[in-house]
DNA sequence: TACTATACCATGTGTTACACAGTAATGTCA
DNA sequence: TGACATTACTGTGTAACACATGGTATAGTA
């Protein structure tokens, strides 16, 4: 633990705060075709979007205990896996999140819009 | 208080959550030139971000105590304000920052993005 | 056969930021 | 004079996340 304490930390810590919420929306995304924990964990990692086993299950069972999700055991397959997939109440929300995401990130566009370039790097999205 | 207790509550309490981290963004942005609280939160609401005073100012503070932001009294104008404005600690926090959040609404678009058709509306962006 | 890695799920603890609700004082305008 | 806007602050509760940890069962390997 050396190695600038606080510049590193800060912009560590605000980057979480980022991705806050944020998961929500990604995993109900995600959720309008059924899966289990583990897959829905592989299917986020693998768009772009690391989440935390600790994070992700309990954040399942928040949202159906919300009534956003609905899961049922499959005991069939290869290892007892739980299934979740959106519900009704939960698409309606999903549109009305979503809705909101995207008003949020054009406000926000807005806001940081104004990008000066750094260096001579070209700037490739 | 009736009216569906679960759904709307749910619902704003998500909303609430995917606003988090991204009001020290918008922050950022806005004291690239110096600004007292109360007008940041004036201008921050023009452009279509509410923000509480009650969450503002503690948050200047915050930013300010990690170092991104530097602050001073004015007590030669019409009332004693606190200016705000950005450090160069807290620019290179910015840009990292806003990098971040370009990255994620870009996966996050991703995976949101295929909406069905909602009607017979062209699917443009 | 024994060992190990991976799949799969879960919980508990600490931290952090936010909303909300207050407190307080001074300036502006009718 | 009174009401409203301006300007700043703090404290309390809540909620979600990261991280650490525990656990079982299957697949793969030596």
């Amino acid at each position: 633990m050396a190695t600038r304490p606080s510049a590193s930390s800060a912009a560590d810590n605000l980057d979480l705060e980022l991705r806050r919420g944020v998961v929500v929306l990604a995993v109900l995304s995600q959720l309008q075709t059924e899966q289990y924990g583990y897959s829905l964990k592989k299917a986020l990692t693998d768009r772009g979007l690391e989440i935390d086993e600790g994070t992700l299950y309990p954040l399942l069972r928040r949202l159906e205990s919300q009534g956003l999700l609905q899961s049922d055991w499959r005991m069939a397959e290869a290892r007892p896996r739980r299934y979740y997939v959106i519900s009704p109440e939960g698409r309606r929300v999903y549109e009305t999140l979503s809705a909101n995401w995207r008003a949020l990130t054009r406000v926000i566009d807005e806001l940081v819009q104004p990008v000066e370039v750094t260096d001579g790097t070209p700037g490739s999205v």
